[in-house]
DNA sequence: ACCTGAACACCGTTCAAGT
DNA sequence: ACCTGAACACCGTTCAAGT
């Protein structure tokens, strides 16, 4: 039922397969050593001889994955909106790989997950007219925004109901003088329209002449 | 040297300042039921007695932290000023608490956790001018941003070293078209001045007279 | 070179038994 | 009402022994 062929020797490969699989269905934390090893109808000692042990399993598998991430296509014709294109792409990939940034962020991988983003923005971002140092700030912030901006709309998918209660809370002062602003707040936000409306502001924001000094 | 003083009965506050002071020193991971027990110097089941399990002992220990957080006093005179502020007070909160934001993402108490903040950014907003569901976007656009940039932030600084090397990623076309950019790309980012320079454009853009229809 | 089982030191949790 | 030890079902990892 698990598809086991007949098979002269365990392999680095196979191992990964399967450590890859257990992750994408349950998360980095139903991966264990021995779950593994049944799975693979191995002795859960085969396992480390072929990947270390497990924290070098899940560096193999990081690793792995990102490096199948796949390349992010600009579209649209202003820099804003390529730049906000690029956003809307990483957003994307990160949504389809939820277990992803948590193993990426543990192992300090980080950087490592965000080059093709990164490589994206930074031609559109020079494109725009920024150069140096300023427009390395204007790549950085930009993913700085999308990693926090995935990381709290998981947050949100996965407690869906928190437990407060948001409406009660913004009964007060608040509602009397902007009822609208309170109700906006105690309704789950749209996630969609407001991604790409913070976006959109942060964009804009560095994109224009720097004021001042 | 534990400071075990004669006690009659084990406490609930005991074992919650028990827990929150291993969390505090070694992180969530480090809070096991049989540390806790030989902290406390009782057996590991007495602790299920007074606050359930492991889970609900991680609640509690949010709850309580979260609940001491403090105010947030905005400064500035401008609005855009006192939102970035407000901004900056959230991050150093954050900072301030490491542990915090992985147990609260965890435990889908997100919202809670960001109550003061808020409260100070709703005031802020509508001082500055925004209304309604406008303003509970720039809200939340700011809350999101500053989340991101934290948790990479700390990402950063546990993997001083990234394992790819960043130089080496940035030396191909980009480095011959902007040399500064690449280098500027390949240096560890200047964190606080990053987070200034991102809030401000964010901001920015937030209070900016919507464009077009 | 590759696989194995036994063993060690850990976990969280339940339960019947004590006072 | 509160605490206890024994027991269960899990972990990751090491090691000596097999082929």
């Amino acid at each position: 039922m698990k598809g086991k062929e007949t098979r002269a020797h365990l392999d680095r490969e196979q191992v990964l397969a399967a450590a890859a699989g257990l992750v994408k269905q349950h998360g980095p934390g139903a991966l264990t050593m021995r779950k593994l090893a049944a799975e693979l109808g191995t002795a859960v000692t085969s396992i480390y001889w072929h990947v270390g042990n497990r924290e070098q399993l899940l560096d193999a598998l990081v690793e792995r994955t990102v490096a199948d991430l796949g390349e992010i296509r600009p579209t649209g014709a202003a820099p804003a909106q390529r730049i906000a294109s690029v956003a809307r792409a990483l957003r994307r990939l990160l949504r389809d790989h939820p277990h992803l940034i948590a193993m990426v962020h543990e192992r300090g991988l980080t950087e490592r997950m965000f080059l093709p983003a990164q490589r994206a923005l930074v031609h559109e971002v020079h494109a725009a007219g920024l150069r140096g140092a300023r427009a390395a700030d204007a790549v950085r912030a930009v993913q700085v925004h999308v990693v926090g901006h995935v990381l709290v709309e998981r947050n949100r998918e996965r407690a869906p109901v928190q437990r407060p209660g948001e409406q009660e809370l913004w009964d007060a002062r608040t509602a009397e003088q902007d009822p609208a602003l309170a109700r906006a707040l105690a309704r789950p936000p749209d996630t969609e329209r407001l991604f790409a409306l913070s976006v959109r502001a942060l964009v804009a924001g560095l994109l224009e002449p720097p004021s001042g000094d």
